[in-house]
DNA sequence: CGTCACTTTGATGCTGATCAAAAATGGTGG
DNA sequence: CCACCATTTTTGATCAGCATCAAAGTGACG
């Protein structure tokens, strides 16, 4: 492992209070890996053996219902997930793919479990992870039952200007097909919304998202309430 | 405190694993009282200096879009509520309201989170309790996102039947607005969704729910996937 | 027995899904 | 560098699901 990924892991949330000895035994245990895109990383319904951790790419967090799928949300690095149910031994309630080559960490969920039981600090940082975690998920499900698909395009627009944004413009860091999904609606309806985003300050050009009116912009998406 | 509420709390998950001492300890600073239907416990935001414990009674978590609102679950006893931002320190994502006259049990927060770097057992506990709400959370943003009103009416039907049907009955344990709101849809559509059910097995009347053919209804809710 | 809240029913319209097809994009090999 | 292909995105037409508005029906309770 480089110096750079082991400095970002030390950083994470989650270990930055784990003692030097628990953290250089998580490093051994671990293993690294560079996935290509699409690879499934792990599937719902199954207890993970590992917690995984996101160095490097994006990876998807999605479900399947029948022949429908959607996804629940996008990691970007450093991140790790599925650690409800790595902690828990509970099922997995989502599968994970790679969105692009991404960069994996797996720690051994058995090690964690131990440490979680001896490291007190540890135990704190997992449970302000999860609840870190559940208060997002509880976002997107509260977005999903009063928002109409525009304001969640709208709101999803601003968060991700929030974090990648440069100046007034942002780059779709993935296709429009899975940011459909990823807001709940089809790939038809968010072509509609994008261009309807026009009449609330913001222009769409491909990939490139420029926005000109921020106010208007979050007065669509009522940033403010929730 | 009586009896039998002190072991039904002793029982509850997150306080199995707690020494003696501790259980004690936290019985001594909390706080019991009965609050009347409708009581607003705590507001989406604010970050609570308690955990609350439902023993008895209904409590509606809810939050508010402008002047929409919509219910996000319904906790039945013996629970735990707002763990997450309790240990966490975080500021609540739903708010929560008793929906019937509640016996309602506080817990300071600042125990809690000294518990929980100390009692290694406990913070299992917590971790453990706030991986299966992230969990529950997980599967109803999926089943908002993939299913449609009626199909979420058919499972919450079959899941409810599973902890408070007798036979092949269920009684409606509060009124058809708050169901409807729980389920994601407008009462208008709720009763006609209700109506609906007779083609798949399903009688209602008033708040009375017979389920005369369990597998019609659990292929219209497609139970098996997720 | 009247009042009030809840529930149902009907009519109508909006939001978003689906289907079909054209247009744009991006990558590949000649 | 260009032509070609596959994939993604857009556009248009149509349809289903669901919300909204209005009004009638039902039930609980003083």
């Amino acid at each position: 492992m480089r110096e750079a990924e082991a400095s970002q892991l030390r950083n994470l949330g989650l270990f930055r209070g784990l003692t030097e000895e628990n953290f250089t035994a998580l490093l051994q245990a671990a293993a690294l890996q560079w996935v290509p895109a699409q690879t499934v990383l792990l599937e719902e319904g199954k207890i993970p053996d590992s917690l995984f951790i996101l160095l490097e790419g994006l990876v998807d967090l999605f479900t399947r219902y029948g022949k429908r799928e959607s996804t629940l949300t996008v990691l970007r690095p450093v991140r790790a997930f599925v650690l409800a149910s790595a902690v828990g031994g509970l099922p997995c309630v989502q599968s994970a793919r790679a969105l692009t080559r991404a960069r994996i960490l797996t720690v051994p969920a058995s090690l964690l479990r131990g440490m979680v039981g001896r490291d007190p600090a540890f135990s704190r940082s997992v449970a302000r992870e999860l609840s870190v975690s559940y208060g997002c998920v509880s976002i997107e499900l509260k977005s999903q039952k009063l928002r109409t698909g525009i304001e969640r395009l709208a709101n999803w627009i601003i968060r991700a200007h929030g974090h990648s944004g440069i100046g007034n413009r942002l780059s779709l860091p993935f296709d429009k097909r899975t940011l459909a999904s990823r807001i709940g609606m089809t790939p038809e309806n968010l072509s509609r919304s994008l261009a309807q985003l026009d009449k609330h300050g913001v222009t769409v050009n491909g990939r490139e998202i420029l926005i000109r009116d921020h106010a208007a912009l979050a007065k669509l998406a009522k940033t403010g309430l929730i």
